[in-house]
DNA sequence: TTTTTTGCAAAACCTTTGCAGTTGG
DNA sequence: CCAACTGCAAAGGTTTTGCAAAAAA
């Protein structure tokens, strides 16, 4: 995150402070949700629901997709996390807080850059310039060939 | 949008056109294929399988939504096919040929705003020079918010 | 106790697949 | 005729929903 001289709109940096915001918006926080947080708090990348669900019935009772479905909804109407779609598969979730991200993906290998927003800005510039546009990267990514398939393609290989 | 004045790589104008090619590729000119052609060249924009699926059914016998999904799928890997994903429904499909089509979708109002891939040219630069990524926006668009929708967030209006 | 949240089951949605029967060339 | 194609039914993967039971406050 490096400098941040304005503060973020969000700023949830623990477990505890989502559960004051979510009893301030009329919630309870239950072992599940609790569960669910921790695993978001200690995930290192966008995770998806199945696994957010498996990994807290590794430690204990099972837990249902449905209701990490059911929790991530709700936390994400709160502004607390964020979903991005990495392709075909299941859309990933995060926390917003702790700095945002935005992706490229290689439609070719799958490969996924994420990036701080602030290098996609001239990006960002031109599109408003061209289109009127306020282009984000963080719920779909912008996609192509990475610069490995990139090379590899325009060498006339086989794809 | 409008004008096309270059020829595109794969010229099929006309379902004859792309008959031959199935034809070439040890495939058959069934009816219902012949039926999906001429509702993808009657189409002014990207469509879903359902969506021609109904469209046929409304002529005649019904035609299942598989057989619909089994010939965009063949006609895609031939290359007359390709289909875009406008954010969370289904993918919609369009003829390559007649000149390919990029895409921008507003998130909040859902707009979508087709263009010329030259007219990104100069976004899909700065992208290269920075990230080293090739990217397109055929397959899945840029995303963010229209201009109408970026001018009522500045003024500070609710979502 | 009261309201929220969960488990479970089911369904919705988009897409793919298997198989037997039909059709195009 | 024979391979390709279709209808039908079923399933796969992701996400949502209904309802009664469980748990938080």
């Amino acid at each position: 995150m490096t400098e941040s001289p304005l503060t973020s709109p969000l700023a949830f940096e623990s477990v505890d402070d989502v559960a004051a915001a979510i009893r301030a918006d009329g919630g309870r926080l239950s072992t599940a949700r609790r569960l669910v947080l921790e695993e978001l708090f200690a995930a290192d990348g966008p995770v998806s629901a199945e696994r957010i669900a498996t990994q807290i019935a590794r430690k204990g009772p099972t837990f249902e997709v449905s209701s990490v479905y059911r929790n991530l909804e709700r936390l994400e109407t709160m502004g607390v996390v964020r979903h991005v779609h990495l392709g075909h598969g299941p859309g990933l979730y995060s926390l917003v807080g702790g700095g945002a991200r935005e992706y490229l993906v290689c439609e070719r290998c799958g490969r996924v850059t994420s990036v701080e927003p602030k290098r996609l800005d001239a990006v960002r510039n031109q599109i408003r310039k061209r289109f009127g546009y306020e282009a984000r990267f963080t719920h779909f990514p912008i996609t192509g060939l990475c610069p490995d398939c990139a090379r590899e393609r325009s060498n006339g290989q086989r794809d």
